[in-house]
RNA sequence: GGGCCCGUAGCUCAGCGGUAGAGCAGGGGACUUUUAAUCCCUUGGUCCUGGGUUCGAAUCCCAGCGGGCUCACCA
């Protein structure tokens, strides 16, 4: 992981960070990937000592051309119109459609660590006049960018055709029109029924001023633009953009040849796949990012993301895998090595970097963090299924020592990382199930020995019930020393009565949290012969 | 059709010119109270294929094959 600080190593002065989003729909997690590398290169630049800022865009005026989210009868009115303008389908408490799924994302940035030095809506931007010299150079040097679409991309507009797209101001929508006739002023606009698939103009012409928000300009001009405003000198992208003839080539040479600015230092990274397919939660593959992050914590999400070398793809499939316990783990031995204890295995290069930078405080004593006590997922993940046990108790005692302030917060998280987990996404082998109808046909395979184990601790519970998940674990061995089977069998013996599995949480707490007599009757029932079991 | 990325152990990936690595999974063992914990040991690879450069290639170059994303409409 030295792909930050090799970035970073590669300037010098200060630096604009750029990156910005068309507010289209729900987020998906993969996403994130991209705020978060942002995040990361800012604090990599400003760990140089290089004065940086951070911006994120809102690129909230594109038109609406997903009808996924849209009522059927709001489809006709509102496809094409800026998604500023569109009404929040959720109707509650924003002020627009934009506002709405922007907010979500944004949203989770605070929670991941990541703080923007401003955000900036172009809704907001286009009616300050910000905007309008960008306009105007475009619209003087159309020659240019027609040129440019025809060299770069290969698209070839009309020789009329304008790099501009105005509101109508009858029906609103920004998707279908045309502007024409530049005359220093003012523009001739056609909304058009056709020109596009997804809206329909309502065929309004007229002659319009593009200037104060009556017009935007196209994506890739505007990007551009944006550059020169803001002054951006590096700004990552997803590599959607990064195709040849694609989004970046084309702001990059309008950079160049209509603004006459070098665009700023590109950084292309890859996406986050689900099962080896892009995300999509269109296509119901993989989670909005706004859930994710209660499953998976702030750390160790960014922990997913900084971990990769951002050109490469990262297959991450939580559905029925162990991969969320995974990344804990993980997560848990950089820790660990960081705060200098011995670990197992080889560790990534830079991995206290890797550390650093999944951490939520850019400040943070990174070697104190490191350095708390952080109890294993997939242990949580027992616990969590035994009710009465104290989960707190449990930990400390594992720890053998009261937990901190910061490792309770830590705990709680997880616990509630560890109860979405098993909702959500843990495979069958993970969740424990009490057979509480019948005695697993998985108990066939018990040894006599163990059935006499068995016989015995259900006589020993009968005569003197064990109180406490403590009591039973003490019945349990001391049955097991008498009747000279060794801890490992009787455990396995008592999870195949009760979880038809050879392994399970700690076996006198499970005992304890049953009804004695239920406990009792599944002893005697698993300890009897296997004939009369089976019968 | 064009572009980019990736193909290394069952899975996820590191290594990116000098004797093939890790985690997890699998196998074996230790453990009278963390029993899916912890500790020890261990199986497992034509490093996609074929050429080339080099004293030496998983690593660099070329060509294939496979997978993914993407552009050629808009953003």
């Amino acid at each position: 992981m030295d792909w930050a600080d090799e970035l970073a190593a590669s300037v010098d002065g200060p630096q604009v960070v750029n990156d910005s989003k068309t507010p289209s729909g729900t987020v998906h997690v993969g996403s994130l990937r991209g705020p978060v590398i942002l995040d990361v290169i800012t604090r990599a630049l400003r760990a140089r000592g290089l004065p940086t800022t951070l911006l994120y865009g809102v690129d909230d005026l594109d038109p609406m051309d997903a009808q996924a989210l849209l009522s059927p009868d709001a489809i006709e009115r509102e496809m094409g119109r800026p998604l500023a303008h569109v009404p929040d389908p959720a109707g509650d408490c924003h002020a627009s459609y934009a506002r709405h799924f922007a907010g979500i994302f944004i949203d989770t940035f605070a929670g991941l660590g990541i703080h923007p030095d401003r955000y900036y809506w172009m809704s907001d931007i286009y009616p300050t006049g910000q905007m309008d010299p960008y306009i105007r150079i475009a619209l003087d040097r159309a020659e240019v960018v027609r040129d440019v679409y025809r060299r770069v991309a290969n698209v070839r507009h009309p020789d009329h055709w304008l790099p501009l797209g105005v509101i109508c101001p009858d029906c609103g929508k920004v998707g279908t029109t045309i502007a024409s006739d530049w005359d220093g002023e003012t523009v001739a606009v056609a909304c058009r029924p056709d020109l596009v698939t997804w809206a329909v103009g309502c065929g309004w012409a007229g002659r319009v001023a593009p200037f104060g928000g009556a017009a935007k300009l196209p994506w890739n001009l505007e990007w551009a633009a944006q550059w020169s405003l803001f002054g951006v000198t590096i700004e990552p992208n997803g590599k959607d953009l990064a195709t040849a003839g694609g989004s970046r080539d084309r702001s990059n040479a309008i950079s160049r040849e209509v603004y006459d600015r070098e665009p700023p230092m590109n950084f292309p990274y890859e996406f986050l796949n689900i099962g080896g397919k892009k995300m999509s939660t269109s296509k119901g593959r993989g989670a909005a990012a706004h859930t994710i992050t209660t499953v998976v914590p702030p750390e160790q999400l960014r922990f997913l993301f900084v971990r990769s070398r951002p050109e490469s793809v990262i297959e991450f499939d939580p559905e029925g895998t162990d991969a969320i316990p995974r990344l804990f783990d993980e997560f848990d031995r950089l820790a660990d090595a960081t705060a200098g204890k011995e670990v197992r295995g080889e560790l990534p290069s830079g991995h206290e970097n890797i550390f650093r930078f999944s951490l939520l405080d850019a400040d943070a004593d990174v070697a104190g963090v490191a350095d708390a006590y952080r109890p294993p997922f997939a242990h949580l993940a027992l616990l969590a299924q035994v009710p009465g046990v104290d989960v707190v108790a449990r930990v400390e005692a594992e720890k053998s020592a009261p937990l901190s302030g910061a490792e309770r917060a830590e705990l709680d998280t997880r616990l509630s990382s560890v109860r979405r987990w098993l909702e959500a996404y843990a495979p069958e082998r993970a969740r424990l199930e009490i057979r509480r109808d019948a005695l697993p046909a998985e108990a066939s395979t018990l040894r006599p020995e163990q059935r006499g184990f068995l016989r015995a601790l259900a006589e020993t519970a009968r005569a003197d019930a064990p109180a406490s998940g403590e009591q039973w674990q003490s019945a349990i061995f001391a049955v097991a020393a008498e009747h000279g089977i060794d801890a490992k069998a009787a455990f396995n013996a008592i999870y195949l009565a009760f979880l038809g599995r050879a392994n399970g949480p700690r076996a006198g707490w499970l005992l304890a949290s049953l009804e004695h007599d239920f406990a009792i009757a599944r002893l005697d029932r698993a300890g009897a012969a296997a004939e009369e079991a089976t019968a």
